[in-house]
DNA sequence: GCAAGGTC
């Protein structure tokens, strides 16, 4: 019963595409089952985005004077005395900057002793150093004083800025962190793998401490915030952003435990969105804080207990597993389920024969093919019987002729997702690398922020403006004239997707080719054309379609004339394929067919995933962020749990019992290295397909994914379990990620959803040690190639 | 030695 799998998963494009698949018929469909997460799947996440209210903006700082006056003694005195409590040892750089900036008035460290001051000092901590960098550029006007760190990426600004009612003018320093500051970890007395038993890691104590790496850069914010009473986070608007934004408060807060603490909500560095962020400042949202927290302690406790338990166990198999180190990951093991999952539905494919009529019509110089309305049968008799009915009728009968404007649709805004999937067919990149690169991009301000889920631009959006930056391109500089200039700029496409934090992916000034390498050259032009594409207009043909009655047999002939091509000129990636002209038939005329003949063929297997596929299937379940889902493939090659090989050029991976070739053992060798070594390992072989695809091709670059013997092995061990949920299975995932959802809607709580998760998992884990012979002899099966594993 | 999530 291999191949036939507990439970099922949401499946991407994969009916559409098999059953559009040259021979293709499936008849076991996946479809999507998802369990019901106990706390409904509502999509309205907007609740708690505007969570902040407002008024409260005035109330912190209602002690400061509101007033300007740099120059007015007469100010309230900063009631915050909370100021009062920073030591004198404030950091030389702020007070550098300030004074030279703000006529002398707030010279450090005086701040607590010289009540006229009345410049607020405001220490502002950005998610990464560009962003900082941006944002003082933005706010300063470009005059900022800069100072070093003692982490080599970190600088801090200095500079004075009014942030309106409330604040005022205020005398800023803004730096950054880069990313989580803080990592959970367990007390050294868990260091052990084997006591206290892995299973106690699901109630150990987690601690939560600076990351090595990041330790100056608390110490900087510690600093800073001795001498500021006020710190407005900048972190990027999303659930991670906000607990960096918590971990970036706590910091600030050992410095000096009356800061204020506020939060800048942005969702790009342009210069007028910057500026009103700074003046429409909320609070940190505690609940995605929260949801965040919940993520990472059930995580740690879930990975490091899985693991430790299966590298355990799976070790003293010896052989080519007594070495190894088999990771569990909530994310790294539904992964390779899909690829596992993909390869038995290839390696249990039947094909089938069918047959079918097929009717072609010379006329005017063209070649008409008419298709079957019944498309195919698998009945051959039957087939024999209608198609000498069709035969003996001689003449076909045109029952209806109609013409109407069609189009192809611009694609949609730009996802992270969709450019990762994009590349890998297109670019001749990982997804990884496609990340890596447009993350350059971004950095050097070329594009916008290169991870983002939202495919929608925002109505108030300047998008000619950023069209027109792209005039003087020798490639697509005319198109872009020609909508700015002729009139044929449309409003790109509106999807269903917003992640309120971030726009969708497009260029945000022109880069020469010039500045760019290769790599970076090859995504930013498939971003400005993807995005010129979106500001474009769709593609419009006109489609014919002309039915014929052939004795009891009704026959269909389809054609489009492709009249304006719009997008497609900048976009060529995409192409309207079909392009046909018919010749005139007429509603009632009869002809006889130059051609009526019995087709005979059969059902081909499904191909094993790309990388594409699989990006798709993590994005449609849950699996990882966009972030990360590239990472999470390269960690199952680097695991020996997949490996890739040029398409078509794929055989079997993992054993199966009827596969006498020894399986690419993982392990073998022991290389540690990436994994990918068992690709040059792989013949050509056909696994169950019964030959055919084995060997032949690769030649576009593009690679599928197939499950190492191992792999097959984790998978089909933990499947063949008794208990419902197999840790393979996306479920638990999506699980986490809808229970996260609810914490920030209010609907859960931290408390409630650890509860219920390491109740879960606790439970899982308990079945499978119970269970662990299952799982061994899964390991025997396949990677010892040792029949059925008894 | 182990996770996933940020970012460099």
């Amino acid at each position: 019963m291999e191949g036939t799998r507990k439970g099922l998963y949401v499946q991407v494009g994969v009916l559409s595409r098999l059953s559009s698949h040259r021979d293709s018929v499936v008849r076991a469909h996946h479809i999507y089952n998802l369990k019901k997460s106990r706390f409904g799947v509502s999509s309205n996440i907007q609740s708690h985005v505007a969570n902040c209210s407002s008024a409260l903006f005035f109330f912190f700082f209602s002690t400061h004077s509101p007033s300007l006056a740099k120059s007015t003694a007469k100010t309230t005195k900063p009631t915050s005395t909370k100021t009062t409590k920073s030591s004198p040892t404030s950091s030389t750089k702020i007070s550098k900057a300030s004074t030279k900036t703000s006529s002398a008035k707030t010279e450090q460290p005086t701040i607590d002793t010289k009540p006229n001051n009345i410049m607020t000092r405001v220490l502002c901590v950005a998610e990464k150093p560009s962003i900082a960098k941006a944002v003082a550029q933005h706010l300063s006007g470009g005059q900022y004083q800069t100072a070093n760190t003692s982490d080599k990426y970190t600088k801090n600004y200095s500079f004075t800025f009014n942030f309106g009612p409330g604040l005022g003018d205020s005398n800023v320093t803004m730096t950054a962190v880069r990313g989580h500051l803080t990592t959970a970890e367990f007390p050294p007395t868990y260091k052990s793998w084997s006591h206290p038993p892995p299973d106690s890691l699901f109630d150990a104590p987690i601690t939560t401490v600076t990351t090595p790496d990041c330790k100056a850069i608390a110490r900087n914010i510690e600093t800073l915030a001795r001498s500021s009473s006020v710190l407005i986070v900048w972190t990027d608007c999303d659930r991670e952003g906000e607990h960096i934004g918590s971990e970036i408060r706590d910091a600030a807060l050992k410095g000096n435990r009356n800061i204020q603490v506020r939060r800048a909500r942005f969702s790009n560095v342009e210069r007028g969105h910057i500026l009103s962020a700074a003046r429409r400042l909320v609070a940190l949202d505690q609940r995605q804080v929260d949801a965040v927290a919940a993520r990472i302690e059930l995580d740690l406790r879930i990975g490091f207990a899985f693991t430790r338990f299966l590298t355990n166990n799976l070790r003293g198999l010896g052989g080519p597993m007594g070495e190894l180190m088999i990771s569990y990951g909530s994310c790294q093991f539904p992964t390779l389920g899909f690829v596992v999952d993909r390869y038995f539905r290839v390696k249990n494919f039947v094909p089938e024969a069918f047959w079918s009529i097929k009717l072609v019509h010379e006329r005017e110089g063209m070649k008409v093919s008419f298709g079957w309305a019944r498309n195919r049968l698998f009945d051959r008799a039957a087939v024999t019987i209608l198609y000498e009915r069709c035969l003996r009728a001689r003449e076909a009968v045109v029952k209806k002729v109609q013409e109407k404007p069609t189009k192809k649709w611009k694609p949609l805004p730009l996802t992270t997702v969709e450019l990762q999937k994009m590349a890998t067919r297109f670019l001749r990149m990982t997804g990884q690398q496609a990340m890596t690169v447009a993350e350059k991009l971004y950095n050097k301000g070329f594009i916008s922020y290169p991870r983002t889920e939202t495919d929608r631009f925002d109505k108030g959006m300047n998008l000619r403006g950023l069209v027109e930056k792209q005039f003087p391109d020798g490639r697509w500089g005319a198109f872009a004239r020609e909508l700015i200039e002729g009139g044929r700029f449309n409003q790109p496409r509106q999807g269903k997707n917003d992640d309120k934090a971030h726009p969708p992916i497009h260029p945000i000034t022109y880069a020469a080719p010039t500045v760019l390498d290769e790599q970076e050259r090859k995504v930013y032009e498939f971003v400005v054309r993807r995005f010129l594409a979106c500001c474009s207009d769709d593609a419009k043909g006109m489609a014919t379609d002309v039915e014929v009655g052939y004795g009891e047999e009704m026959f269909a002939a389809h054609g489009v004339i492709v009249l304006e091509r719009n997008y497609l000129d900048v976009y060529p990636y995409e192409n309207w394929t079909g392009t046909a002209m018919l010749p005139k038939f007429e509603v009632g005329e009869r002809f006889e067919p130059t051609e009526a003949m019995m087709t005979e063929g059969k059902t081909s297997p499904p191909s094993y995933l790309t990388e594409a596929d699989l990006i798709a299937l993590m994005d449609a379940n849950g699996i990882g962020t966009d972030a990360t889902m590239a990472e999470h493939i390269e960690k199952i090659q680097e695991r020996q749990y997949v490996v890739t090989v040029p398409r078509g050029g794929g055989g079997g991976a993992g054993g199966a019992e009827e596969d006498n070739e020894p399986p690419p053992a993982a392990g073998r060798g022991r290389g540690r290295g990436r994994g990918r070594g068992g690709r040059a390992a792989r013949g050509g072989r056909g696994g169950a397909r019964g030959g055919g695809a084995g060997g032949g091709g690769g030649g576009d670059g593009v690679k599928e994914f197939i499950p190492t013997s191992l792999g097959v092995a984790l998978i089909m061990g933990f499947d063949r379990m008794s208990f419902e949920i197999s840790l393979g299975k996306p479920f638990l995932r999506k699980e986490t990620e809808l229970m996260m959802k609810a914490i920030c809607e209010g609907r859960s709580t931290k408390q409630e959803f650890l509860q219920s998760n390491i109740h879960q998992y606790r439970t899982v884990y308990h079945q499978s040690s119970a269970e662990l012979n299952t799982l061994k002899a899964a390991c025997r099966q396949y990677v010892f190639n040792n029949g059925n594993g008894q």
